[in-house]
DNA sequence: TCCGGTCTTTGATCCGGATCAAATGAAAGG
DNA sequence: CCTTTCATTTGATCCGGATCAAAGACCGGA
């Protein structure tokens, strides 16, 4: 709930780069200078909810450090992750009020946000960043119709396998493609949000884990820090083709 | 492939109607005349593919008559269904030439259409016709988010009733929320669509259509004709909460 | 009317992942 | 250092839905 101010100043600091490129691309100065004075810092820890399911939403932006999680629930406790929010992505809806998902922090988390009214106008007078807001929300589709695809089609180990191929792509530099080499990252969820993410049990994504361990796919030093000795080695479990997935 | 004229007077037809609701609902009469010269009707035959997986799609626009599917397909054949497109369901990424999956006709079909390019300029130009866009993109980035809950967490039984819930309301006056009393509609999709929309088998998709005719949650006059006697009792077997899954 | 094809239902069996259960490991606090 | 707690691994068993197989049901065409 706290507000918290730029550490650095507005024009240097990498917030500002991460809220640039995630909002606007093309701003002229006013535009900029705007946007600069209508945002803000909010902190979360660990573990805590951001918004809840059909609460209001009053605020849209984008993670500057940190994981955040979107999840639905059904009434028994089923959990289905629907999205999965990492540094630069952006979060809110932008006339919308309600969120139809809970958005929870898993890690410490900093967002740099902005309230959604003013927002909503300066978009009805800067039509670029509607466009650019209609082009964010048309990724996030394309990646949630290919997670259906993992949903309903894929094995238990494909699964498994998407999920760190997503990761490794994103570790090693944003989007590229198909990375080369060996590539080493922090798992940023427990076993049992990466099943939410899944739709698998934990017990079964330990099991695959540790036998993609055992098939040289993967190593594990630590039960969080995984290192891919081959990129091609791990897409080819994914079970989609060669090019490699997720294309957007 | 062929462009077929409107039968009617364009401010009479219903299928302006249809165009001018799906896309823009605040036109003035000048943006409602440049739509009007933009426009155009494509037919499909049932079966017939619209745009092939990672092809161009030049045209956006929206379905008058008829079903259409979005699929995305593995290499070895595992498909799942991730849209379905009903009358005055929009189709198109405006700003993206590529589809990442394949649009189908499986009704015969017509669509009334606009070429991308100069509806994209229009977009740029016109800046209630970009949030609009907008707005329909959060709708189904919405379903797709629920759909991701079936996909993931949902029994076999679930998923059923599920689908059919939604044509149910779908028939039953658009979007209106929870329909009363004795409900009747045709299956648009054979068993293996809806299977293939379910990430389930047709084999799974019969015997759980059966097993509902079985407890009386629904009757089945022919196979492709449902009647649901309470849209309550339907709704209870989805497993979402009382008020009705899926809220928009 | 019969025939061939497609869609659908139903039965029998199998298997991948869920569930239940227990042990191990690792970090936090007294 | 020991206890507590939480994340993870691993084992044993179960079950929902997949797979394999066969038999209707329906339709259009000869």
């Amino acid at each position: 709930m706290s507000l918290h101010a730029p550490k650095l100043a507005p024009r240097d600091c990498g917030d500002c780069q991460i809220r640039h490129r995630a909002v606007c691309a093309r701003c002229d100065s006013d535009e900029l200078a705007r946007l600069e004075e209508m945002k803000y810092y909010r902190s979360f820890q660990a573990g805590q909810n951001i918004v809840w399911s059909a609460d209001r939403m009053d605020f849209v932006g984008s993670v500057v450090s940190g994981i955040a999680t979107l999840t639905q629930t059904m009434e028994d406790g089923r959990r289905q992750m629907v999205g999965l929010l990492l540094p630069s992505d952006f979060v809110g809806r932008p006339g919308r009020a309600i969120a139809p998902y809970d958005v929870t922090a898993v890690t410490d988390l900093v967002m740099c946000c902005f309230r959604r009214k003013p927002f909503e106008e300066m978009m009805g007078t800067t039509p670029h960043v509607a466009q650019r807001l209609l082009e964010m929300t048309l990724d996030e589709l394309d990646a949630a119709r290919e997670w259906m695809l993992l949903l309903g089609r894929k094995t238990a180990r494909e699964k498994i396998a998407s999920f760190l191929t997503i990761l490794a792509r994103r570790e090693s530099g944003l989007k590229a493609r198909a990375p080369k080499g060996q590539i080493t990252f922090d798992l940023p969820l427990t076993r049992e949000e990466m099943a939410d993410y899944l739709g698998l049990t934990l017990e079964t994504v330990s099991r695959q884990m540790s036998a993609l361990k055992r098939d040289g796919v993967l190593e594990l030093e630590e039960k969080r820090r995984i290192t891919v000795p081959s990129f091609d080695r791990l897409a080819e479990e994914t079970g989609d083709d060669a090019d490699g997935g997720m294309l957007a």
